[in-house]
DNA sequence: TTCAAGAATGCTGCATACAGAATTTCGCAT
DNA sequence: ATGCGAAATTCTGTATGCAGCATTCTTGAA
């Protein structure tokens, strides 16, 4: 119903189940990468702040909680449906104990609520909801961007500014998609040249629950202009490391956010 | 081992073990409730910014969330622990399904680590770390402050002077505990006068992982001296309903606090 | 005596089974 | 037709079983 046609649960053959996930996963869920790779400040952060095993053996209900995840953000999963554990487990191809232990992640994520003895719902945000998520946003891309004037190195400013650069160039070429995934990097990266690994955790989780409600408000290439004309004021901000301009800009960025997206709610 | 002595899983009976639990629970979990009732400013926003419904039917999972959370918070599994399935099951009375349904919670809250086919492992904080959560709680309070000199009620505010009055008190008696408890609800206060839920749940994560780690930081009544004096200048700011003197008296006192807690890391 | 390879044990990850709550359906009376 | 109530169905919550990975123990050789 969801994903694919729903398949006979082949009993207990745990290992050839996770093969058959994650090998349908690349052909259905597109991912969020783009073509345009961060390398320097991602790899930084990861460095410094992280840990230093970087071997990621997934398990099923790891898996799941971003199929699931992807799924509430790209809309496949609209807000307030009701989640079938039996029916998209089965889609999943994956029976309900890692389902579910997925569900409780992503609930105390914040993306769906959990209604004792009648499951999961994914999460309907208010129009008030938003506001306060963009109000918190902003005061953490303001302490992200103080900080990164401090910690940022000219590599990474430079990639940065780079990043701008292609996104510009996808609005010129009014790829919407492009455009947003360009447009989230951006702020990702403040984020991580912070060198606050808590920082970047936080904001992560929060940008993730906006993350459609922003898409959805970026219609059209109009309002694309202005937030454009203040990436342009953030990156100038941060190539001089100016703090205090810096977080002055990236506030009136999410303040002017609402106004782009109040419509869509 | 933990909690109880082990007891036989007497077979498939859940609901007369939700009950087992609940009932254990009061006898030897004390709780976070204080004698000063804050009613007001925690009744404002129940009404204003949450789920209308109260009544609470906790479900297993959640209790075992609450259980071991506070285990961790007080200290009773250590940083580093390997958290054993088998072994935490039996003495909190419970199968493994549930317990790990509230492990991958607790998880996403932060508080424990996920190896993968190798368990759970209380989380231990590097002093960056800490430094880090109180960077981010700095700014966190800030904002609260700033919407509380907007948002709160005379009444709120009334209330807030009287739990720092409270505090006052057990500081004066040399009470360790309950002083802590209050400096806490004080804090939890500003989040709450701010009337943005986002930003209540985002404090509340952070100050839960802090709370160990503030709590044995108030080890001399020395310490918690100056402490007060902060929290006298902030109460007197809202009172003002001063935001800029009150963001700023915030972030000082978060600043403090990791002075006064760096020893013990 | 030390080290290493293999056996044994223990624990996690996942699937499934079962009980009870929620919801729906259906019959019946109005 | 419509409203009500009880049976039936569906789904969640929890327990348990099984397979495979990790770790420890054991044993044999250098």
């Amino acid at each position: 119903m969801l994903l694919s046609p729903a398949r006979r649960p082949a009993a207990h053959r745990p290992r050839a189940r996770i093969a058959a996930a994650k090998g349908r996963r690349k052909s259905t869920a597109p991912g969020i990468s783009t073509g345009h790779r961060v390398t320097i400040i991602e790899n930084n952060v990861r460095q410094r702040a992280e840990e230093p095993a970087p071997i990621t053996r997934r398990t099923l209900h790891d898996e799941i909680v971003t199929r699931v995840r992807d799924m509430i953000i790209e809309g496949r999963l609209a807000p307030g449906t009701r989640i079938h554990e039996g029916q998209l487990g089965q889609a999943l191809g994956v029976s309900r104990t890692p389902l579910r232990e997925a569900l409780k992640f992503l609930a105390s994520e914040g993306l769906i609520d959990l209604v004792p003895s009648r499951g999961a719902v994914v999460r309907r945000f208010t129009e008030k909801d938003v506001r306060d998520m963009l109000e918190v946003l902003a005061a953490l891309e303001a302490l992200a961007g103080r900080l990164a004037c401090i910690h940022a190195t000219d590599e990474e400013i430079a990639e940065l500014r780079a990043l701008h650069e292609a996104m510009i160039a996808q609005y010129a070429a009014r790829n919407r998609l492009e455009y947003f995934k360009l447009n989230q990097r951006i702020h990702s990266a403040f984020a991580l040249m912070s060198r606050n690994a808590v920082l970047v955790a936080t904001h992560d989780n929060i940008q993730a629950r906006l993350k459609r409600i922003r898409f959805l408000g970026n219609e059209t290439p109009e309002k694309w202009q202005s937030s454009i004309a203040e990436h342009e004021e953030m990156v100038a901000a941060l190539e001089r490391r100016d703090a205090d301009a810096l977080a002055d800009v990236l506030a009136r960025h999410m303040h002017n956010a609402w106004e782009r997206i109040r419509s869509v709610i």
